[in-house]
DNA sequence: GCAAAAGCGTTGCATTGGCAACAAGGAAAC
DNA sequence: GTTTCCTTGTTGCCAATGCAACGCTTTTGC
């Protein structure tokens, strides 16, 4: 487990917390690392969970099966990628199947232990308790941002506002995306058919420009503008 | 402050915890009552906060300014609502802004004070910090419900979805709402006029019944069977 | 009690974007 | 090296639905 405190420290659950901080509650969590091969299933929709799971290695998908029995891909896991968080404060069901795509190693914390400051009262069990909410916090914000994508009218306001999104969080107007087309028509919610047809006039129109995977924003004020629209 | 002590109880914050520990906490946070008159803001879209706030009297909503400057509803407050805990936590800005439609009385827990066990370590803090993360989950599952909405191609297929998930909530076949049209149909992102269409249609098939603001379902198979396309 | 506003239904028209089908290039499997 | 699969682009067709406009009814405000 030690290995794997480096990587522990830089994920979003805990954050601010010194080695020695982790080392402190690891011991008194005792979590469970487990491993999962290729195709194994790391958390099962419809059930209940009561963990919060760090993956430590390999890559993982949430995915979700549609009413007609498809597979639509909720989100990417890497190492250091959190799930089951939302899930295990409340009673709720899982929305989600986390599905191995490779072989993965992944630790579980018992949510009870997260939850209740034990007698010792580790100065760091607060700044983890924070992180925990902020945690949860971030997934809300992300799914809102998702909501605010997906009620505009238009395909070419998703395609503007979702560029310029993009754009802003990679910090570059010229950037590319690990998404391919179907994936990134399923996250707008398009026809990938109409994402390319949309792409490709607005390549025309002198908007962006396109290779394979990468984009580039030419007029970001215009984009700005059709993304209200 | 004493005689909202049965109402803070039944809220989701407090579910669960005694009397004795309602008043044990409130002496621990002193948390602040404010008084807000119709039309005034208890909580402003773009900025920080970091207070946990339940309305105790009044009505509020919760709205967004699209960019062409209109205004969206996201949720409707009343009394025992919880608003502000997904952002006190994070240190992101406020989504929304949070709108006195009557005269509100609201009370304000500072989120540090939640999440820090004091010396005296209640009994009841646990829970609440529990019941925080709880409430917070609640509020991602019910965004997660409605992307789930969001997604599906057909206005048909929404409403099936919402008819039924609406009859699952309540209870019963036959039910009403408080959304009106508008609000239903910006809740489904779609046209009023097709809302109406749509279910006008679903009438003449027999499929629902109508009137007014109650729905009667007549046919939940086929209604679960069109949910699918 | 009256005027104004809000809520809801209805309809015609134009457009978006879903759907299906095919082609071509590249990657992966064997 | 060959075959198969995956990814992406392209295009024609058409149904779903956004949009605008109007009228009726109910509610609200004064």
């Amino acid at each position: 487990m030690e290995e794997y405190y480096p990587l522990l420290m830089s994920t979003s659950l805990f954050r601010g917390i010194s080695l020695q901080g982790v080392q402190e509650l690891v011991g008194c969590f005792k979590p469970q690392v487990k491993r999962f091969r290729k195709g194994e299933i790391l958390l099962l929709f419809g059930y209940e969970s009561h963990d919060v799971g760090i993956l430590l290695e390999g890559q993982a998908d949430g995915i979700k099966n549609t009413p007609d029995g498809a597979e639509v891909l909720i989100t990417h896991l890497g190492p250091g990628d959190i799930f089951g968080d939302v899930l295990s404060g409340s009673s709720l069901k899982s929305p989600v199947t986390i599905l191995a795509r490779t072989d993965c190693i992944a630790v579980f914390f018992p949510y009870d232990k997260i939850i209740h400051p034990c007698q010792s009262l580790h100065f760091c069990h607060t700044q983890l308790m924070q992180n925990l909410v902020a945690t949860i916090s971030e997934k809300y914000f992300a799914l809102n941002r998702r909501v605010d994508l997906l009620i505009l009218k238009s395909l070419r306001a998703k395609l503007c506002t979702w560029l310029l999104e993009e754009a802003a969080r990679q910090g570059k107007d010229t950037f590319s995306i690990t998404l391919n087309r179907a994936g990134l028509a399923d996250y707008l919610n398009c026809e990938r058919s109409a994402l390319s047809r949309e792409l490709n006039r607005m390549q025309n129109e002198g908007l962006i420009e396109l290779y394979k995977s990468s984009f580039k924003l030419l007029d970001k004020a215009a984009l700005a503008n059709q993304a209200a629209h």
